[in-house]
DNA sequence: ATGTAATTGCAACCGGGTTGCAAAGTATTT
DNA sequence: AAATACTTTGCAACCCGGTTGCAATTACAT
């Protein structure tokens, strides 16, 4: 993705595109699988926690990123660009590997359609399957 | 559950049925809803919280519970009793109220079937819908 | 009874997440 | 360009749910 092109999502989404959040963006669209906040930590160094911890903040409260419990302890982050990531019934399911940490997107998974009681207001659906990844089952 | 059942239950599990362990299984028989650590702190006090965690972490591995991440940041358990709650196929859904906390159990929702990829070995499945429920829907 | 193992309570720790605040940077007005 | 107001950032400190080390107690076996 070109630097206009970040400019453009951010800037669309009503976020002002400083120099701190076009490096969070650029490394959540390189990375394949959702980051947490000490993965970023790493890979953003020098960059303090606390800002990376508001961009994240801010990016989730935009709809440019959403947030993942996987049950490490430690929430995940992932882009989530393009029409399909915005919708609930779009929303894909997750792989999560206690043996190796690993969090991997299930894309053939459908979630289920949803039957809530009337009154409910569903804002966001997670699907989270937990177990052994391939890597580690051998 | 009379006390005798109570006892069935753990000893059948592997579970020596020590004071803590009855007084913990009771409350959690009692609760309606998953609850937390912190809930069983209230609901159990005298009792440590360290024991509460140790009993909550036997209970666990036994799977007499199982936890459920709902995103408040802090987990939620709930007995698992009966066949149903322990295959897969059968675990149901629960809804987090970002307005108020609670955490219910959507008996209706079924899960999707599951085709994950060859060598992946799925120890378990959790399906949260997120959002506001009927009574701050008001 | 005596020795061994399991359980418990206390206190301290850990680590992810979060906040207060002052410094640095950016935009706006004169 | 200088002065002012607003935003963003980094640092340090904090919070809180969860977790562990350890000594004291309790249960079990010899």
């Amino acid at each position: 993705m070109s630097r206009d092109e970040m400019e453009n999502i951010l800037t669309s989404k009503g976020v002002k595109p400083t120099a701190n959040r076009m490096l969070v963006l650029k490394e959540l669209e390189r990375s394949t699988h959702p980051v947490s906040l000490a993965d970023l930590e790493k890979s953003l160094y020098p960059m303090d926690k606390a800002s990376i911890f508001r961009v994240l903040d801010l990016f989730s409260e935009k709809d440019i990123i959403h947030a993942i419990e996987d049950g490490s302890r430690s929430l995940k982050y992932e882009l989530c660009l393009g029409k399909a990531h915005h919708s609930l019934s779009a929303q894909h399911a997750h792989f999560y590997c206690e043996g190796c940490g690993s969090l991997e997107c299930l894309e053939d998974v459908d979630l289920p359609s949803i039957n809530i009681p009337e009154k409910y207001k569903v804002r966001s659906v997670n699907l989270m399957y937990k177990g052994i990844c391939s890597k580690c089952n051998k």
